[in-house]
DNA sequence: TGTACATCAGTGAACGCGCGTTCACTGATGTAC
DNA sequence: TGTACATCAGTGAACGCGCGTTCACTGATGTAC
């Protein structure tokens, strides 16, 4: 349908097919609006088209269903975080390795930052009763093909050219001692963050395998998950009795 | 109020008040099992009060408003996960603190995917409209707890009885294989297990940070998370160019 | 270039539904003397 | 132990609200000859 609206070149054919492509992103933007105010299980065409000054059944000539307006909100979304990682990591010379990392990781939660309502909408818990459907796969593999390109290379550098340890810049050492005083007076600081980032990878795995970013790549999740977990505490530093 | 009902042993006094506990105890469960179905957003009084045969307004005996009853699902939600994890890690001998960190993480994940929509109510989005209050804070900081108690503990172990890497399980490496076979060639199973976590990771604390689980804990949330992230480089053997 | 017909966008009313919360009430349970 | 009063649990009707979706319709835009 959409199909023969576009000329050769992409672009709407008719005057009556761009104004059907503008107020589809308006349609979306407002939608996008909304979940900010509200979030994406009380997204409402009806509140779409009253931004919008349609009466609410128009809407229906746009998206067949407010499933398929989240479906499409979805997929802008992780088209969004993609774009900005992707546009983010390929500013860094290709031999930085560390760069490529930290452009990937500080684009991903800038745009977060920015844009928390349609980061939940799609690491967040799944909205009840919607599924994505397959559409969403590709968009959604972007931030991570990004990483694994870099450990990719990481994998053949020599020994010499990895990283130190990371010093703690003041702030996040103010805020660690303040957490170490109040809770565990021995622990330094280096383990304090190691400990944070333990919880912070604990809850993130629980949260990729529920939430489904796993599905169709890991099979066992149980297993998958001990030996992440072991890996954990190799960087915690844990050993058996 | 509720104090007044309660004898020096805790125990309800009166006939009524045993009842009243009850009641409060099984309008939880029906709430938690409509959490099941439909999601936190959706949970709704009147549907809780069909289930269990009373008429709408009768809750209100019992909760003041639905976001009472949020937040009574939140925080039994948060103990009971508590629990499950310290007592997994209490069975451990104190001596083996890999072991205590695995009980602890395993119990948190059998938990979760025992009770996924609990687990989404405290880890995944936030329900729009409604703002934790105080009392969920010391249920939530029982797991952060133990970790960081088992980390503490680590910091003054010597080094040659920290652990080896893990080894890849069978399942988890056929996983690992057939993804890298998709897309990444050249990596070998660590380096994409650690690429897996990174991704976790970087998720995982933006989650944190977006979710409200390190208000009041972390102030300078950007230079944590840069700190954090260039820490997951070390793991992943990032080098600068 | 002009006309006839097909397609499309938007309207407005209606359907049936569920929601949170309030309120005046009845009858049962608990308390104090 | 018995009675008078206060407290409490649960009822049922009502309030005002918003929702997704359908449908027959009007008028404008696009297409084919």
């Amino acid at each position: 349908m959409a199909g023969s609206e576009l000329s050769s070149t992409g672009a709407p054919r008719t005057a009556r097919a761009r104004i059907r492509a503008e107020l589809t992103r308006e349609i979306k933007a407002a939608a996008r609006a909304q979940l900010a105010t509200s979030g994406a299980a009380a997204l409402s065409l009806r509140a779409v088209a009253r931004d919008l000054g349609m009466v609410s059944s128009a809407i229906y000539r746009y998206f067949p269903s407010r499933d398929e307006l989240l479906t499409a909100l979805i997929i802008d979304a992780y088209d969004a975080v993609g774009l900005a990682a992707t546009e983010a990591e390929a500013t860094v010379a290709r031999s930085d390795l560390l760069g490529r990392w930290l452009g990937t990781a500080l684009a991903v939660r800038c745009w977060a930052v920015r844009h928390p309502q349609e980061y939940a909408l799609i690491f967040g818990s799944p909205v009840p009763g919607y599924s994505a459907p397959q559409d969403t796969i590709d968009p959604a593999a972007r931030i991570p093909m990004l990483i694994i390109a870099a450990a990719n290379e990481a994998a053949e550098l020599p020994a010499s050219k990895r990283p130190r340890a990371a010093a703690i810049p003041a702030p996040v050492r103010a805020d660690l001692r303040a957490l170490s005083a109040a809770i565990a007076p021995a622990l330094d600081d280096e383990q304090l963050g190691r400990a944070v980032r333990a919880y912070t990878q604990l809850i993130g795995l629980i949260s990729f395998e529920l939430f489904g970013h796993l599905h169709n790549v890991i099979h066992d999740y149980e297993a998958h998950f001990e030996y992440q977990m072991r890996c954990v505490a190799a960087d915690l530093g844990l050993g058996a009795g």
